[in-house]
DNA sequence: CCATGGCTTGATTGATCAATCAATCATAAT
DNA sequence: ATTATGATTGATTGATCAATCAAGCCATGG
């Protein structure tokens, strides 16, 4: 038995891939089990309950994140910004090979558990901040290109945000055009970036004082938005 | 006894509320009736089983999204791309008044359905080409600051990325900090896009022809992704 | 006055859920 | 050979799930 046993590996080989596609809540012990081909006694052995197995897929994201999504992008170019889109790409893959079914698995719990799993959301937090501090990483290898006053980590979050809107349509619609739309204007972007950083430093990344759109907000308002009937939405 | 009883009305919004925040499947039938106060036959009488609930649902946001989403962005400005930011403000005051615990209701539903409720899908679909629609008709009103090559569909499928994929990272951080990132991001693109529209027509929108990006995959590979060592991810 | 039909009541069903546990097996250390 | 430890078995638990249904309520129209 490997450090950490077979049938361990498999179960949470199994619990990640039925938590992918049909989310936590949904997805049953007992399918669980019969997939890996265990018994009961055998996952609570591992995991005291469904929660730690949750915590375990999540661990598990994180550990294959370096070598299965970051390390192929980076190996699919020496560019540091064609590796930006190598990333994206290796989630294009993952939507193809399954129909439009898997996307990116910590986006769906993230989206389906919010903050009733306190422990779950740090590591969903973790593996949002890996993911986006490689592209940071990339953005600074290709320094030359950007200009100077854009804000590197905003940018890698519009990335993130890229990829998991995308996925999220591209699952809706069964078809990956959703996406690849997304990601083509990222790259029309990108391109606006780079032919900007040649020129002259421009207003258009001035900061965003001034700007209506992040103003107060915060917390004004009493956090209540009714219409002249009375209605409530959020 | 409005056309559609008040007690539909009551169930519906509970009930979407829920789905909201703990999904679909985490949400019990019981749950919906003690919040809405009513019993289960009740319940039963309108709906045949909890698919046509969330059905219900899913006609609900919709008939809604009109009303309470599209209409309030149109009303906070006369300026077409201001309006797309508005719209986004829309669900950045969702994600304040909720703690960052719920933004996009359909969004939320998208990812943990996925194909497997497909009447469910279709009214998502539904949504999002309503949404993005609009989104198109603001950028067509703003055609003087668009550049002519830019293609306005794919921009509105970017738009509705960034906001569901901020959504997501603010309900993980439970933080509208990434929201925003992304929003300045798509701000910053949008600024650069009217620039160069007053400049030459640049051939930063040459299409994607010679693009690596786009290229085959479509139906092509094993259609699985393997290491060394024979492991597979998705 | 009764009859009709939309709506409500709430106990109840069987299925499925996550979780338990005493017992057994396998392996390796002593 | 003996013991200890880890891993596995699978029947079983009580809770909760979605869904059912016979009975009653009440407003309206005849």
């Amino acid at each position: 038995m490997t450090p950490k046993s077979e049938t361990r590996e498999r179960i949470l080989e199994e619990a990640a891939r039925l938590f992918h596609e049909q989310g936590y809540s949904a997805t049953g012990i007992s399918t669980i089990l019969r997939r890996a081909g265990v018994n009961s006694g055998s996952l609570y052995h591992f995991f005291p309950g469904k929660d730690a197995l949750l915590i375990g897929v999540l661990e598990r994201h994180l550990a294959l994140l370096e070598p299965f999504i970051l390390l192929p992008a980076e190996g699919a170019s020496s560019d540091p910004i064609e590796r930006v889109f190598a990333l994206l790409e290796v989630y294009r893959r993952g939507l193809l090979v399954s129909g439009c079914t898997r996307g990116c698995p910590v986006g769906n719990l993230a989206l389906e558990l919010g903050d009733r799993k306190p422990r779950a959301r740090a590591l969903m937090n973790e593996y949002f901040a890996a993911w986006t501090g490689r592209v940071q990483t990339w953005l600074a290898a290709a320094d030359d290109r950007l200009p100077a006053q854009l804000d590197r980590e905003s940018l890698s979050r519009l990335v993130l945000a890229v990829m998991e809107g995308g996925v999220m349509q591209a699952r809706a619609a069964g078809s990956v055009d959703p996406f690849d739309a997304a990601v083509a204007q990222l790259r029309s972007y990108f391109r606006l970036l780079a032919s900007y950083s040649r020129r002259e430093p421009a207003e258009a990344f001035r900061s965003a004082e001034g700007d209506s759109f992040l103003e107060p907000v915060e917390a004004a308002e009493p956090a209540e938005t009714a219409d002249a009937s009375g209605w409530r939405y959020w």
